[in-house]
DNA sequence: TTACTAAAAGACAAAAAGGTCTTTTAGTAA
DNA sequence: TTACTAAAAGACCTTTTTGTCTTTTAGTAA
């Protein structure tokens, strides 16, 4: 569905959000275990998070990642545009270079309704609606270790 | 959506299928062009096909790809697992390794929705499918003129 | 059977994605 | 103000994807 990089971004940041809502902020080897990403990988993404300005970050001891309060939600939407691009779920189905229902292609019909229903999950979810979501459900952010 | 050699292999085929229709057999560099994809590439694309047994070819003057007509239709799931493997359309949107609903991801709900619904597209469809939306409507396989 | 045509095979190369690691900088706590 | 902690920055590497090209093989038509 996604990609590595927004697999990670994605998971990083619900963790660093159910952690802010839990009072603590944890750092780049933390997130990193829980989410099981690579801890190198996982530090670059935060950090390119942290440029874009979706995230915020302390140095030193009791430092670590947190999310602006007063900021609004972030939708996934934007997350994923800023870290895989505009290419998902805009474009053709049939790869075309343009999807255009005046010129479509064969798979346009089905395919643009299906685009529209992604694209209705990743404007209404944000990474604060998921965090809640786990937050309340204990929904799970890594494997079941049974 | 797909990967590139998936994206040419389905234009590919569409197109040898729309083709045959009209009693011709396409060779390699006219599906290229016809299709807007890398010459080389796409050779080496529908040789693959040809050794998966998903499509013939005739050698000599003359030659060119063909479908055998006795053979059923090729749903896009089939080929699409062929070439990029079974990665898509299978797993957790969260990048869990396995989407497990006894202890689903937060995604896990709405997402499993979106997937179905992908995968019924990619059952229901197949290169003979599309082809003969093409073949009936005058739908697009390359981009429109304008 | 010769000349031609077209696919088959596979080596090779460029670009993008994914990942690792070292050095530097900025902050905190005692 | 020293010692420690943790993020920032960016060089470097590996793997996968995408793409190119040459050589070989198999067939057709005349
Ligand atoms: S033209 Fe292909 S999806 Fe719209
Ligand atoms: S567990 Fe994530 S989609 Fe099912």
């Amino acid at each position: 569905m996604f990609n590595k990089e927004t697999e990670y971004a994605l998971r990083g940041l619900v963790y660093i959000k159910l952690q802010n809502m839990r009072g603590r902020r944890p750092g780049t080897s933390e997130v990193a275990k829980e989410i099981k990403a690579p801890p190198f990988y996982t530090a670059k993404i935060l950090q390119r998070l942290v440029r874009i300005g979706f995230l915020n970050s302390l140095k030193g001891k009791g430092g670590g990642f947190f999310f602006d309060p007063a900021k609004p939600d972030l939708p996934l939407i934007k997350l994923i545009t800023a870290t895989e691009g505009d290419r998902s779920f805009s474009g053709c189905g049939f790869g075309l270079k343009h999807c255009d229902s005046e010129n479509p292609c064969p798979l346009h019909k089905k395919y643009s309704a299906v685009r529209q229903s992604i694209n209705k999950l990743i404007s209404e979810e944000t990474v604060q609606s998921l965090a809640k979501k786990v937050y309340k459900n204990e929904l799970s952010l890594s494997e079941s270790m049974k």
